[in-house]
DNA sequence: ACCTGAACACCGTTCAAGT
DNA sequence: ACCTGAACACCGTTCAAGT
C-alpha cells in the first residue's frame, strides 16, 4: 500500500525523505502512479498522519488526584510526540498536529473538565498546555538537527561578554539543555496555575494533602 | 546589496518566495552571481537574519518590581516575533532563532538573575519561557497558513463526539483562541514558577505589595 | 574582482497514451 | 481500473569561461 511505505519511509528517514519520485522507487513504480493513487502529496501526507494516528492505540491516564490524571494526560502527549519524532514533525510543518494528537487532546480535555474546570476554562487549559508542549518539542529536537556549530545556541551563548548576567549562568546556557525536567516543570506551572482555585484540584503548596483516598497507588 | 534585497524579500513575501533564481531575477542578475556573493543558500539566510537582529535596535524593559521586569523582558521577545513573522519564521525554520534574538535573550537573562535566581536557575528559566514562548507563536501563525479547511483545528474539534466532554468546552475549541491572551497567562504562570521563594519577587498573589520605591512610574 | 551560460541532479505535477 | 513516458515549471549547485 502506497501509504504505508510513505509512513514506512518518513519514520525511518524523515520527513525530508519523502519525495513522490523516491516513493515511487521504493515501490518499484513509475512516479505518476502515486499520483493515481493519492492524488497529490499534500493528501498522501494528511492519509499518512491519520493512517498513523489510529495505529497508535489508546493512551492510559494515571493517577487519583485530578491534578494528576491532568498531568499524565498532558505528558502522553509530550511522550507520543517524542517517540514518533518523525511523523510528529512531518505533522508540525504541515499544520497537522490536531489531527495526529486529536485523541489524545480529547483525554486531556476531558481530565481537565473532570478537575473542575468550566468549558471556556478547560479550552484556554488545553490550549495553553499544547501550544507549551509544541514549544519544548521543537526545542527537544532542533539539538540533533544540521544546524551549523558556529551558530548554535552554545556557541552563541558562550561568546556573550556582559556586565549584567554572571558567567556561571552564561557557562549554563552554554551547555546541553534538560529539555526534559524544562518541560515537566513548565506543565505543573501551567497545570497550577490553570486548576488554581478549583475544588478538589489539590495543587498541594501550602495547601492540606487530602492523603491517599484511592486504593491503589 | 544582495542580502539587503533577501531581508525585502522574506519580509514582503515569506520565505518561501526567497530562492536563488528569484532572487537573482529581483536584482536583474545571473542566478550564478548571487553564489559569487553569498556562497551558499544556508549563508545567505544567516546573513540575512543577521542583518535583521542588527537592524532592529535594542529593546526597553518596563517596571520597577523584578518580576514586572522580567514579564516585561519576555514580552518584547514575544512582540518583536510577532511583527517580524516571516523572518522570524525562517529563523525557526533553519534553528536559528538564538541568532535573531540573542541581545533579547541577554537582556531576559539579567532581569531574571536582578529578580534573585541563581545561575543555573536563571538559565533553566530562561530556556523555559524561550521554549514557552516559540510554541505560541507557532500557534500564533498557524492559524493564517494553508492547511486545508477540512483538517483544522477547529474543524476537527466540531467533529468531536464524546460523552466525557461538554459541548460547550468543544464549541469553544471550534472557535478561534485568543493566543495573546492565552500566552500572556502561560508566561505569568511560568515566571512565578521560576521566581517562587525569591527574596523580593513580588508574586503578589496574597502577598504585601511594597507599594512604589522607585522616583519614576 | 565580478559576472555569465550551460549543465547536473533534484523537485511536484499534468496529460495523453497505453493495457 | 491501473500504470506509463514525456513534458513543464520549478529548485540548489558547480564549473569552465568570459571581461
Amino acid at each position: 500500500m502506497v501509504i504505508d511505505a510513505a509512513l514506512q519511509l518518513v519514520e525511518s528517514e524523515g520527513s525530508g525523505a519523502l519525495s513522490m519520485r523516491r516513493l515511487a522507487a521504493d515501490l518499484g513504480v513509475a512516479t505518476t502512479t502515486i499520483y493515481w493513487h493519492v492524488g497529490n502529496r499534500d493528501e498522501l501526507v494528511v492519509a499518512l498522519i491519520r493512517r498513523h494516528a489510529q495505529r497508535m492505540g489508546e493512551s492510559v491516564v494515571n493517577g487519583d488526584h485530578p491534578r494528576d490524571r491532568v498531568l499524565s494526560a498532558a505528558r502522553n502527549i509530550w511522550t507520543s510526540a517524542l517517540s514518533h519524532r518523525n511523523v510528529t514533525a512531518l505533522a508540525n510543518q504541515v499544520g497537522a498536529t490536531t489531527l495526529l494528537h486529536l485523541p489524545l487532546e480529547v483525554t486531556l480535555l476531558a481530565e481537565l473538565q473532570a478537575a473542575g474546570l468550566e468549558d471556556g476554562e478547560a479550552a484556554d487549559a488545553l490550549r495553553a498546555i499544547l501550544f507549551c508542549t509544541a514549544g519544548f518539542l521543537v526545542a527537544a529536537w532542533r539539538d540533533e538537527e544540521r544546524v551549523p556549530v558556529e551558530l548554535q545556541r552554545r556557541a552563541l551563548w558562550a561568546s556573550v561578554r556582559d556586565p549584567r548576567v554572571s558567567d556561571g549562568a552564561l557557562d549554563a546556557l552554554a551547555g546541553e539543555p534538560d529539555t526534559q525536567s524544562l518541560f515537566e516543570t513548565a506543565l505543573v506551572a501551567i497545570v497550577d496555575a490553570a486548576l488554581a482555585g478549583c475544588s478538589g484540584s489539590g495543587r498541594g503548596d501550602g495547601g492540606v494533602d487530602p492523603g491517599g483516598d484511592g486504593p491503589d497507588r
